[in-house]
DNA sequence: TAAAATTCCATGGCATCCCATGGTGGCCCG
DNA sequence: CGGGCCACCATGGGATGCCATGGAATTTTA
């Protein structure tokens, strides 16, 4: 298993740390594992959406794949560049597992005194817990209609309790 | 991995010093470290922006390699040649970590207090941070607009607010 | 089956190291 | 002899690593 799975809510001590969710940990140090590379966590602030996306390696690997075909030196790659290099930060996970957000970026999420992380394969996103409630709800009903499409008749169990990892 | 990324923003001081970011610095000495040549770090003026291009010795042999595409003595290769070479500094770092931006270049950029360095991947760019804002916002939009083509696709809740990140 | 113990994990605090920045003195060149 | 350039030194603050603690879940045992 190595895809980011499920969600859990920590809390963002004085100093900006974070407790990475455990069954994350996991995947990213496979991930980083397999692959060399001892950078840590890539983490950028999502295009659309007031929330983070972050994901080891294979998400970097992602990004020099857009920018593969563009020819060097093109301003059209430099202005790429920009947009995907230079928001990106490289957090590394301490000892006990945990990051450390940049002002920088908790601004972006609106993020102070806990995060929500959300599993979403091959990267992970970080929210402010209320904002995601929110869009959790959203893209619940969202579902419900898509689901119709393929005929999937059956009950869900959609009683509003749900698959919550967080332990408080 | 050894690619230049993310931004910082540092002071420069009356004597035109400027400190390296740490993370660039370590990217720098692994580069010069492999291909033996202990140069310093190539910077010169940004071709079609206000701002300074620079990097290591990787970087070198790409604008080698960009050279070694054009027929000897073609006008094109004289130009591209002058405007590539012509202007390059040989920047060393001193003991500390810092580097000394000569007058013409801090004109080019219109540097003067403070300098933004953006990670490119295989270079890095000075601007005065400024400047780099507009142009921060300028390449943002410009990846909106670009992603769609590497088929953001399919998404939920798009009722407003944005989706869920699908980026890949 | 129920209770107890152990293991794992999130969280808080503390100490230390690194880094950015300012300053000063010597050296080379004009 | 004077000025600019470069190397070394000093320092404060922020970031990083280490250690301690308490709670929750799982496993073991009676």
């Amino acid at each position: 298993m190595d895809r980011f799975v499920s969600t859990f809510t920590n809390k963002i001590d004085a100093k900006g740390r974070v407790s990475v969710p455990a069954p994350f940990r996991a995947v990213l140090e496979r991930d980083i594992f397999g692959s060399g590379a001892l950078g840590g966590i890539y983490c950028y602030p999502s295009l659309d959406a007031p929330a983070l996306d972050a994901g080891g390696e294979r998400l970097a690997k992602k990004i020099d794949g857009l920018l593969a075909g563009l020819p060097d030196y093109s301003d059209e790659r430099d202005e790429l560049s920009v947009a995907l290099y230079g928001d990106v930060q490289i957090l590394s996970i301490d000892g006990d597992g945990r990051i450390v957000l940049p002002q920088s970026l908790r601004a972006h999420a609106g993020l102070d005194g806990s995060v929500t992380f959300v599993g979403l394969g091959d990267k992970f996103q970080m929210w402010e817990p209320g904002q995601f409630e929110k869009r959790r709800e959203l893209a619940r009903g969202k579902v419900q209609s898509t689901r119709k499409l393929f005929g999937a008749g059956s009950r869900l169990a959609s009683d509003g309790e749900g698959d919550e990892g967080a332990r408080e």
